[in-house]
DNA sequence: GTAGGGTTAG
């Protein structure tokens, strides 16, 4: 056009420097500035809006690159590369006029770069300019607030987007879904999603991930699917933010039906997908097809990293675990919080007390990361599970903020494990001081007391539950049999096919003892005689869904079980003699790892 | 000419 001899006008420019955001071509885009400039029009209103546009988003682009720079109001302590990049703030000043488009633009694009409080200050001079806050306004404002868990400033906005009829806007919806869900507001989030006239992809994807994030995994896999009803195409979001709740709920062949989706949608090379599905398969524990997950990816981040240690460490593969954990900074990948919490979860699970000690050091020292409530508690699991119990004790009394309940519950279960009632009881009574409530610590007690014949106290402990009507949550075990789910509690008779069960159990202990099994008896605090104690041993939850794993799968299938609190130790000597006579490997995923039983022996070498 | 959603955590 330029050829021929045709000047553009101001209708031009608009659409060309969006081209230029589109290719990322920031030199073309500048070149385009130099010629707006030439021809005076950058004088024109809706130029100078999509300057401010093309500028803000190569922020966004620099920015995501690594520094957080401010590059809207910074100019003189800019490093040079991030210079040419401080053109937002000068075409806004130069600016003859600015409307409401204008505003919208800088403070989409501080809120985009994290540069909140710029962001909200642009808000209050929009406001003294006479201008107000639209729909665009308030759906870049809602994240701030998100970020900020500030559930009450984002109550106020969705105030003032129900008076100015702003409310059934599908940008503002998925804003408020993520904001409510953000401040764990759940049943706000449905609402907000249910009385949306229109929705698109973007807000069914909020909502999924406004259930999964907090713990809703049914009603999220029961959106996914009304997603699909409804005809709507998932995207890359979408796998990411359902997939785990695959991971928690070990629903592996949802996991692997979406796996499917994931590669026929050609979504596989995502690097947040990659991640999910890695964690999906380690925690449904199947750690080879995680491992192989990883070892495809062209290039791994950190979560990725984080990930694939996380599923070694809660397979008991301490030595894979700490050398990926080399291999990654090797490579350069910084390892951050949730990196070490995995990396305290392999030494825990293998013992290994004095490693853990050197990272501990070295998180604070090398890579300046402050140990959280989480380090502090891997730590303390570690030296307890190790036998150091007052070491563990040391090492809480020192942390430089107050013990949690939980902290010391991790001490607690400790002291049962190497049965140890004294410093049991001192913990026990600092767990109370804060955690009046804690069912666990009830419990614990009451079997400690039990396990050395004080019944009276151990009687003492449940009338004190009793009294304060908490009840613990009861042992459960699942299993996946033909992409269904069987759930089991102990004693439990409810099964239809329970006579098969009940026979196969009693087949199983005849062939168990003639391999030398003798019931421990030891962990049944119940004050019945040693027969009935065998009978409620036989009849423990992960008992029964093994059985019914056993009769309803054909011969060497691989048997996965999960089980919400620890593995008994009777159950595991059982589960490993049973995985000889049957032949089968059985897979156990208790509430802090996986067993693998093969051939009589088990992955955690009996120190879980 | 301007806006919203994602992965790893005892």
């Amino acid at each position: 056009m330029r050829s021929f001899g045709i000047y553009p006008d101001h209708t031009m420019f608009p659409f060309v420097l969006k081209a230029c955001v589109f290719l990322k071509n920031l030199r073309l885009g500048e070149s385009i500035h130099g010629c707006i400039i030439r021809l005076g029009l950058d004088f024109d209103l809706f130029t100078g809006n999509a300057l401010l546009n093309m500028y803000a988003k190569f922020q966004s682009l620099q920015l995501n690159g690594g520094c957080k720079v401010s590059a809207f109001n910074v100019f003189d302590g800019m490093p040079k590369s991030v210079i040419r990049l401080d053109s937002v703030p000068k075409v806004l000043e130069m600016m003859p006029e600015r409307d409401v488009v204008s505003y919208n633009t800088v403070i989409a694009g501080n809120a985009q770069n994290g540069m909140y409080e710029e962001a909200l200050r642009m808000v209050r001079e929009m406001g003294n300019a006479n201008m107000k806050p639209d729909s665009f306004t308030l759906s870049s404002v809602l994240p701030i607030f998100a970020e900020y868990v500030d559930v009450m400033k984002g109550k106020e906005i969705h105030g003032y987007a129900i008076r100015h009829l702003f409310d059934s806007d599908c940008y503002i919806g998925s804003s408020l879904i993520d904001m409510y869900a953000n401040c764990a507001r759940i049943e706000d989030s449905c609402h907000v999603f249910n009385l949306l006239p229109t929705r698109d992809d973007i807000s069914w994807n909020s909502i999924i991930a406004a259930c999964v994030q907090n713990g809703v995994f049914d009603e999220g896999l029961k959106l996914f699917r009304l997603m699909l009803t409804a005809r709507v195409k998932p995207r890359d979001v979408t796998f990411s933010s359902i997939m785990p709740a695959c991971a928690y709920l070990t629903t592996l062949h949802l996991g692997k039906q979406l796996h499917g989706y994931i590669i026929r949608g050609g979504f596989d090379d995502n690097l947040f997908i990659a991640s999910s599905l890695i964690d999906m398969y380690a925690k449904c524990g199947n750690i080879r097809a995680a491992r192989w997950i990883f070892d495809q990816m062209e290039h791994h981040d950190m979560v990725s990293w984080t990930a694939i240690i996380m599923g070694h460490a809660l397979h008991g593969h301490a030595h894979d675990a700490l050398s990926l954990f080399k291999q990654m900074e090797k490579d350069g990948v910084k390892p951050n919080y949730v990196s070490f919490i995995a990396v305290f979860t392999a030494c825990s699970h293998a013992g290994l007390t004095d490693k853990a000690w050197r990272f501990f050091n070295s998180m604070s020292q090398n890579h300046g990361i402050k140990p959280g409530l989480e380090h502090y508690a891997a730590m303390a699991d570690l030296l307890g599970r190790a036998g150091k119990l007052n070491e563990a004790y040391e090492f809480i009394s020192s942390m430089h903020f107050a013990p949690s309940g939980s902290i010391w519950s991790t001490l607690l279960s400790a002291c049962r494990v190497h049965k140890n009632l004294e410093l049991a009881e001192k913990v026990a009574k600092e767990i109370f001081k804060v955690d009046p409530e804690n069912v666990g610590a009830y419990v614990l007690m009451s079997n400690m007391y039990a396990a050395s014949r004080r019944w009276k106290e151990a009687a003492k402990m449940r009338i004190f539950m009793k009294k304060k009507g908490i009840r613990k949550e009861p042992a459960c075990s699942w299993i996946e049999v033909k992409n269904s789910v069987h759930t089991f509690i102990s004693g439990d008779k409810s099964h239809p096919l329970y006579d098969g069960i009940f026979q196969a159990l009693k087949d199983l202990l005849e062939q168990i003892e003639r391999e030398g099994y003798i019931p421990d008896t030891n962990e049944d605090f119940h004050d019945v005689d040693e027969e009935q104690k065998k009978y409620l041993l036989f009849s423990h939850s992960e008992r029964l869904a093994l059985a019914f794993g056993i009769i309803s799968t054909p011969a060497g299938t691989t048997i996965r079980i999960t089980k919400n609190i620890r593995v008994c130790v009777d159950c595991h000597t059982a589960i490993k003699l049973i995985s000889k006579v049957v032949q089968r490997e059985i897979i156990v995923r208790d509430n802090s790892r996986f067993h693998h039983f093969k051939d009589g022996v088990c992955s955690c070498r009996d120190y879980w």
